[in-house]
DNA sequence: GTCTATGCAAACGATTTGCATCCAA
DNA sequence: TTGGATGCAAATCGTTTGCATAGAC
C-alpha cells in the first residue's frame, strides 16, 4: 500500500491526516503478521523516535473506531491488529504463537449458509469469528 | 454436578483434593455463564471468606492444566473459564457482553469435514474455535 | 513426615488516562 | 484560530510471583 492510498484511507475514515498516523498505518499495512501495539512501536521507532507508545495505542484505537483496522485479542489477552477488512479467519501456530490470515471463500460461504439456514433460538447472528489452531509444517 | 462427582474429577485430574478446589469447581460447574476469576471469587467469598483471589487464580490454572476446565480470553483480554469439555462454540452478546455455550452437532460436523477435506498448505489443524457474535433477542 | 496447596502482599505488564503543548484544517 | 492529536508520566487493573505456613496424602 503506498502513501497516497494510506492517506486516502485515513481521510475517508473521517480522521485528520498526521505524520504519526501515516507512519503507524504504514507499518501495519506492510505486515503479514498481526502485530501488538508494542511491536508496531518497535517497528517505527528507529525511523521515528519521537512517536510515543501512548500515541501508538491511541492511534490504533482511532483506526479501529474509524473502521479502517480490525482488532482482536489473542489467547494471552494481548491485542492484535489486522489491516485486512474483508471476512477471513486466522491460523494460529501453537509452536511459534503467531497468527496468519486464512481467506477461504468456500469456508466463508459454508459458515454464512449455515447461520442463514439454522436460526439460533433467541439469538441474532451478526458475525462469526473463527480461529484455527495447529502447527506450521 | 454433586460433591462426589466433583471430587472424582479433581482426583482423576491427578490433583490433591482440597476444600478450596471443591468450592471453586463447584461454583464453576453451577454456572452457565463463563465467569472470570474475580467473578468466581465473588460467588464463593460470602460462604468462604478465607479463600483468596490468588488461590482462585492458581486453582483455576491447575484445573486447566489438569484438563478438567477450559479457558479462553474474551475481546477485552479477560480470561474466562468453562467447565464444558466437549467441542462447542460460543455465542457472544454484543449488548450484555455475556457468553453462552452453543452446541450444535451439525455445525461441528461441518467444520470437521471441511478441514478433513481441505488441506491447508503448510499447516496442520488441531482444533478450531468459533465465536458467534450478535444480539440476544 | 513430606511435599504440595494456600494466603498474603508485593510485583508485573499491557493498556488507559490526565493534562499541557502542538499542529492540521 | 481552534479543536483535535500528541508526548509524557502517572494510574489502572487483571494476573503472577515469592515466600512463609498449613494441610493432604
Amino acid at each position: 500500500m503506498d502513501t497516497a492510498e494510506i492517506k486516502k484511507r485515513i481521510v475517508q475514515g473521517g480522521m485528520k491526516f498526521t505524520h504519526q498516523r501515516m507512519v503507524i498505518y504504514g507499518a501495519l499495512s506492510l505486515s503479514e503478521d498481526h502485530p501488538t501495539a508494542e511491536r508496531v512501536h518497535e517497528k517505527i521507532k528507529s525511523a521515528n523516535p519521537s512517536i510515543s507508545l501512548g500515541t501508538v495505542y491511541k492511534t490504533l484505537d482511532s483506526f479501529v473506531n474509524a473502521g479502517i483496522l480490525q482488532k482482536f485479542t489473542d489467547d494471552t489477552g494481548i491485542m492484535r491488529f489486522d489491516p485486512v477488512l474483508e471476512t477471513h479467519s486466522h491460523l494460529y501456530c501453537n509452536d511459534s504463537k503467531e497468527f496468519r490470515d486464512f481467506k477461504n471463500p468456500l469456508l466463508e460461504k459454508l459458515l454464512k449458509s449455515f447461520f442463514e439456514e439454522n436460526e439460533i433460538e433467541g439469538f441474532e447472528v451478526e458475525e462469526v469469528s473463527l480461529v484455527i489452531k495447529g502447527k506450521t509444517k
